[in-house]
DNA sequence: CTGAAAGCGCTAACAT
DNA sequence: ATGTTAGCGCTTTCAG
C-alpha cells in the first residue's frame, strides 16, 4: 500500500541502495549477512520493485506481447493459457491484442506494443500477406516469433504444427479403415495453415484413388462452410470428408445429420486442431492434435533464447509432429452399427468392425 | 529504432522539453506556431513516448491487469474479447494472466501486476472465500472491478450477470410450454453464480410443480457432471432438465442421447451463458444469453470512473439482464420432427410444433 | 564487498 | 505561453 521503495529497505537494513539492489537482483556478490540484513528487512516492509522504474533503468520491462486474430477462434484460448503459463513462468508478464482478424488493427496493436516498451512479440499473424509489412517493422525492433500461421518466408522465428505430417497421418488413417472416396473440405486463401493442409490433402489423396484430390471445395475455417461444403460435394458421394480444421467438420457432421446420413457408416469426417468441441462432438470427431503445450515451449524458447543471445543466428523454423485422435466419427465403415441406432435411409454397404479406440495414436 | 526522446525533439523544434511534452500531451495550452514546429519535428524524427519514463514519473502505466480462472473455460474468450476492445479503446492496454483455478497463483499474479504498477485491475475471482484476501489487498491500492462471479460482499465494485433473473427466464419458458417435471442440474459449491442460479432454481421452480424445488443435483460446472448428472435423476422422469450453465446441458443432452431419450421430445434441456456450443450442439440448446458486450463496457466505465474520479463514490454492484435464446433442445414436447430426419429407435410421443427460431428473446 | 552519484526519459511544479 | 528544474525508483558505473 505505502509504495515502499529501495530507499526504505536500505535505510532499514542499514546500508545503500546499490546493495540492496544487487542482492535483490542477485547481479553482484555480496556479503552474507548484509544478504540477510537486506532480505529480512524488505520482507518485513513488503517491499515491491516499480517495474516502471526498472524498466526505464534497464530497458527491459520483463513484459512480451501477444497479438493474436481472435481470441474467440476456440483454438486459441488452449494456446494462449500455456503461452502466458510459459512466459509467467520465466517472470515476464503478457501484454494481449486481440485485433479481431483486421490485419490493419493488428499493426496498430503492434506499434502501440513497440510504444510500451515490449520485450518481445508473439504474434500469430491475421494474413499472411498484409500482416507482413508490420511484422517485418516489428522484427527490426524487438525479438519476435511468429505462432500458428505463416506470413512470407523466413520473416522471423516461427513455431507451428506440421500440417503436412499431421494430413497425412489422417490419410493413412482413412486408408487403413478402407475410406477411398475421400473429398476434402477445406479453406481458400493463403494462411498457411490452409495452403499446407490442402496441399499435403492433394499431395496424399492420390494414393487412395486418382480422382481423390480434384474433389476439393474450397470455404473458410468456419462452422458455417462446413454445413455448406457437404452441399457441394455430398453428389459425388464421398466416403470420407477431409476436413481443414475441427470447425469445418462440425459444420460438415451438422449437415450430414441433418440429411440422414449415417456417420461413420456411410462416410467419415476428420478434421483437425482436436478442439474441445472435437471431443465433444456426437460422433467424437476422429482429428489432428496439435502439441499446444510444446507449441508455447518452443515459442518461449525462442524468445527467450534471442532476448538473451541478441539477434545474431539465423531465423528458424520450428514445426512439431501432430499427433492422431481417432474417435467415432471414422470408424471403419466396415463397423456394425452401435446398438440403438437407427439405419440410415439411403441405406449403405457395411461389413466387419476392424478395430477401434476413443483415441489411438497414429 | 533509434531512440529519439523528447530532448531530440525539443532541440530540432527549437523550443524547450517541457513545451514538447506539453503539446504533446495536450496538457497546457501552446502557442499554435510553436505546436506546429513541435509536431513536425516529433513526426520527422518519428518520435515514439517512452511508456516506462512516463509511467515513472506519472505513475500511470495505461495498463489494466485483468485475472481470470481459466481462459479455456468457453465463456471467458468472448468476454475477455470485449473487454480487451472496450480497453483498447481508452488507450488502455491488458495484461493477462490466467491462474489456473488457484486462488494462490491468483493472488501472486494479483501482486506481480500490481509491481507491474498497473492504473487497475479487472478480476473474475476464482474463488469466492479463498480470492478475498488478494482482491481486498488490491482494491486499496488501485480501481479493481469484480465480473462474473461475486468475493463477499461489496469487496468491490462488481458487474455481472442477473442470474436470478435469467433463471426465471428459463422457468417460464418451461412453464409456458407446458413442463411441469422440471429438475435442476447445478453446481454445488460457493461461487455466486453458482449460488444465485441454483437459489432462483429453487424459488421459481414451485410455481411449476411443488416438488420442483427438491429436484436438485449438484456438481460442478461441467461436461463430465451434466453425463454424471442425468444418470442421477433420470430415473425420477423428468421433462425438463434445468442446467445450471452450457457445459452441463452439453453432457446432459450427450447422455440423453447414449440413452436413447428424445430431446426436447422427452425431456427439454436448457442451458446457461450461450457460449458458442450451445448453438453447434444438435439439437441446439436453449439458453440464457450474457449480455457480453454490455458487461465489458460497464466494467470498462467503472474502471474510467474510479480512475477519473479517485476513491470517492461507494462501491456498486452492476447485475444486467440476459436474454433468453430459445432453441431446438426445449421446442415443446408437442412439436412434430423436423422434415428431412429420421425417427429415433426408442420412439417417443411427439405432435405438433409451436414455433421454434434458432433465437428468440424472452 | 560496499557506497556515492549519475542518470534512464519523462512530467509537473515553479519561475519567468 | 514557455523555460528551468527537480525528481519518479531503479541500475550501474566508478571509487573506495
Amino acid at each position: 500500500m505505502a509504495d515502499v521503495t529501495l530507499r526504505d529497505v536500505a535505510r532499514v537494513s542499514g546500508c545503500s541502495v546499490a546493495t540492496v539492489s544487487r542482492v535483490l537482483a542477485g547481479t553482484r556478490p555480496v556479503g552474507a549477512e548484509t544478504a540477510r540484513r537486506v532480505r529480512e528487512a524488505s520482507e518485513a516492509l513488503g517491499y515491491r520493485p516499480n517495474h516502471a522504474a526498472r524498466a526505464l533503468r534497464s530497458r527491459s520491462t520483463g513484459t512480451v506481447g501477444l497479438v493474436l486474430p481472435q481470441i474467440t477462434n476456440p483454438f486459441y484460448p488452449t494456446l494462449v493459457r500455456e503461452l502466458t503459463h510459459a512466459l509467467h513462468a520465466e517472470g515476464r508478464a503478457v501484454l494481449l491484442a486481440d485485433c479481431d482478424d483486421d490485419p490493419v488493427a493488428e499493426a496498430e496493436y503492434i506499434a502501440d506494443l513497440l510504444g510500451r516498451q515490449v520485450d518481445a512479440l508473439l504474434v500469430i499473424p491475421a494474413h499472411e500477406e498484409r500482416s507482413r509489412d508490420a511484422v517485418t517493422a516489428a522484427v527490426a525492433r524487438v525479438p519476435l516469433v511468429l505462432m500458428d500461421r505463416g506470413c512470407g518466408p523466413a520473416v522471423a522465428d516461427s513455431v507451428a504444427v506440421d500440417n503436412t505430417a499431421g494430413m497425412a497421418l489422417v490419410l493413412d488413417h482413412l486408408a487403413a479403415t478402407g475410406r477411398r472416396r475421400v473429398c476434402f473440405l477445406g479453406a481458400a486463401g493463403t494462411a498457411s495453415t490452409a495452403t499446407e493442409r490442402r496441399g499435403a490433402y492433394a499431395a496424399g489423396a492420390a494414393a487412395l484413388d486418382p480422382g481423390a484430390p480434384d474433389r476439393v471445395a474450397l470455404g473458410d475455417f468456419s462452422v458455417e462452410w462446413g454445413r455448406a461444403a457437404v452441399d457441394e460435394v455430398w453428389p459425388t458421394r464421398p466416403d470420407a470428408l477431409v476436413c481443414a480444421n475441427d470447425l469445418i467438420a462440425v459444420g460438415a457432421l451438422q449437415r450430414l445429420q441433418q440429411l440422414g446420413v449415417d456417420v461413420p457408416g456411410d462416410v467419415a469426417v476428420t478434421g483437425f486442431d482436436d478442439i474441445p468441441m472435437a471431443a465433444l462432438s456426437a460422433p467424437g470427431i476422429t482429428t489432428v492434435r496439435q502439441p499446444v503445450a510444446e507449441l508455447a515451449a518452443e515459442a518461449a524458447r525462442l524468445l527467450a533464447r534471442r532476448l538473451a543471445g541478441g539477434e545474431e543466428g539465423p531465423r528458424q523454423a520450428i514445426r512439431l509432429a501432430p499427433e492422431l485422435i481417432v474417435r467415432e466419427s471414422s470408424a471403419p465403415s466396415t463397423a456394425s452399427r452401435p446398438s440403438g441406432t437407427v439405419p440410415a435411409p439411403g441405406g449403405g454397404r457395411r461389413a466387419v468392425p476392424t478395430q477401434t479406440g476413443p483415441s489411438a495414436p497414429a
